[in-house]
DNA sequence: ATTTAATATGCAATCGATTGTGTAAAGAAC
DNA sequence: GTTCTTTACACAATCGATTGCATATTAAAT
């Protein structure tokens, strides 16, 4: 059960190879009598196009490098779920890379993707200098960027992600609203995204009348493993214990975090939302089974990864492109689930 | 920035292009001042061959086919971790797609793995025949295929799993050993895994000496979106409430099941594990901040996943392989965690 | 009837590699 | 010194497409 080719049709009907490619492209050379017999004969045949030979003749690869911090964090694979179910039927195939939020791997794995010719870049950034700068060439060399998630404005390219300063100032807001006076904002290292959002629990304070408190703004890297940073919370809010300055609320920045402090939270015996109440950045299917049921801010993240498909598809199959100056810039509309947490 | 290419090191360092191919490939055919001369300038000139061209001769497109029930799920998306991990510096490249547990959705994406020439397929496959039976002619066709998680005996092809037996009888045991003497089973449409697991609890049960009650064993049609595998729980349990004849303890045979049980029991009001104890497979790295902590059998995804990058990689790098007639049957060790939910 | 233009097709180079065959030059054997 | 091997390299076909150019046929214009 051999593959048919280009080839084997020409022969089979008599015609020359490039009379049976240009017929199959439905070129105007070809007369219709002849394009319709030949592209009969294909369909029929199972015919399907080489594609390596096609790009090595066309330069096209058709692949989409993706990079993502981690596959396993649940938002990340839903936007890989949104992404793969508008790509498995068209010519595209993804390869999809971790950086651990390690700006050294991450731009290696750029350095990888453009080796393998990677035709755009899906990448949710760590924001360091470099990989955007490297970023910036892969645009200069024509391969399209789409920046999803960490959205970063130090570089002009095509960005999907969420409004952050509003969806945590919608956040605090309902803090506010349930009572609480004293809201820690726990975020990683302050790059790009992080400082939007860091920039929306400001406002909201202000907005609200509400003394800022600088100490209230934890910073926590998260970038390895996951056991630093819980040691970190651990320590940080033991000490809050014995200095009796536990807040009356936390804001988590990120899904990862999010869990870490509701667990640490756990560890430390502090009731979750009778001492503190729990708002942060979830994509969990299932957090209403959380004790307590938790709330959070839901990303639309399985259509982050579709539109991001779709942007890039737009791009790519448009004939004759050249780096365009105009660059989308979406932002989708987030969901605030309220449950026992913050009640 | 163009990328360099083979001829361009032939034009200049004067050699053909057929010996710079080979001096590069090591061949014995060329002197070893030559070979120096040639690797050094290509080491650096970073010269990267073109992985189509290559393929284009040599039949070989580097691409290992993956398909999975949902890239989502947080355990299969844990297996894609362990996978990418492992790749991420090979020549290899994954393709993945979602079966959305659609038999015959399946069947396309097989299709179309195929037609796109992937050297190696990975997958976690629904079982059904007319599947099976297409990767038994990919098989054929020199293309191994890895089965992962869903193993399944009625094809004999490398399988990367856990025992399933072993470990839903240890789960068995473990709510026995809690006292539980009326226990649901629950789990999706029995083939392949799901019959081995049953038969796990059916002989934990049996000898443990409990009569077994058939009535205990329910099967949910959990290939949808979910909302009807909820309503049918609802109702059931609605109708056993009615009866009082809920059983005092559940175990579940996939994380969507666990987790959805789970909220419906919360739904419904049935305390766990006062009224019913809950233990189940899950692979969600939080476990422990269910309400309450979930007493979960987890497995070990991300390895399954680098095991079987693994043994691909063997086998393809293997110089002439052929189809070969033993089969790895690997079975990882399962880690149950045991909390709240069932005490 | 001759020239011109349009149409339809074939031809051949090309993309970047791999690989079998051919062939000088050097060394070994007699 | 002639013949036979090796060794080290060049040459060219090939993988399966695309595409510009050449060309034959027919139709239109004069």
């Amino acid at each position: 059960m051999k593959r048919i080719t280009i080839k084997d049709i020409a022969k089979t009907l008599g015609y020359s190879i490039g009379t049976v490619s240009k017929a199959l492209a439905d070129s105007h050379e070809i007369s219709e009598v002849t394009k319709v017999e030949i592209q009969k004969f294909a369909d029929e045949n199972g015919y399907q196009y080489n594609q390596y030979a096609k790009l090595l003749r066309t330069g096209k690869t058709n692949i989409i490098g993706m990079i993502v911090p981690k596959i396993g964090n649940s938002f990340f694979s839903q936007i890989l779920e949104g992404i793969e179910e508008k790509m498995s039927k068209t010519v595209y195939n993804l390869i999809i890379m971790q950086s651990y939020d390690d700006p050294v791997r991450e731009l290696n794995l750029l350095e990888t993707l453009f080796k393998k010719g990677a035709d755009a870049i899906i990448i949710a950034p760590t924001g360091n200098c470099i990989s955007l700068d490297y970023l910036r060439k892969l645009k200069k060399d024509g391969i399209p960027v789409v920046l999803i998630d960490r959205i970063n404005y130090a570089i002009s390219t095509h960005k999907i992600g969420i409004d952050n300063f509003r969806a945590v100032y919608q956040g605090i807001s309902h803090l506010i609203s349930m009572g609480c006076m004293d809201i820690l904002f726990i975020s990683s290292m302050a790059k790009g995204v992080v400082e939007e959002r860091r920039r929306g629990y400001l406002q909201c304070l202000n907005d609200s009348g509400i003394q800022i408190n600088y100490e209230n703004l934890l910073s926590i890297d998260v970038e390895k493993n996951g056991e630093n940073s819980r040691e970190e919370l651990i320590k940080y809010f033991a000490q809050r214990i014995q200095e009796n300055t536990l807040p009356d609320a936390i804001f988590t920045a990120s899904d990862q975090l999010t869990y870490q402090v509701l667990e640490v939270l756990h560890a430390l015996n502090i009731e979750v939302p009778k001492i503190i109440a729990l708002l942060g950045f979830a994509n969990f299917t299932f957090s209403n089974l959380f004790s307590p049921p938790l709330s959070c801010i839901v990303q639309p993240s399985k259509e982050m990864g579709s539109k991001a498909f779709a942007l890039i598809e737009e791009i790519l199959d448009k004939p004759d492109r050249q780096e365009s100056s105009s660059f989308e810039d979406i932002k989708l509309p987030v969901k605030m689930e309220i449950r026992r947490s913050t009640n």
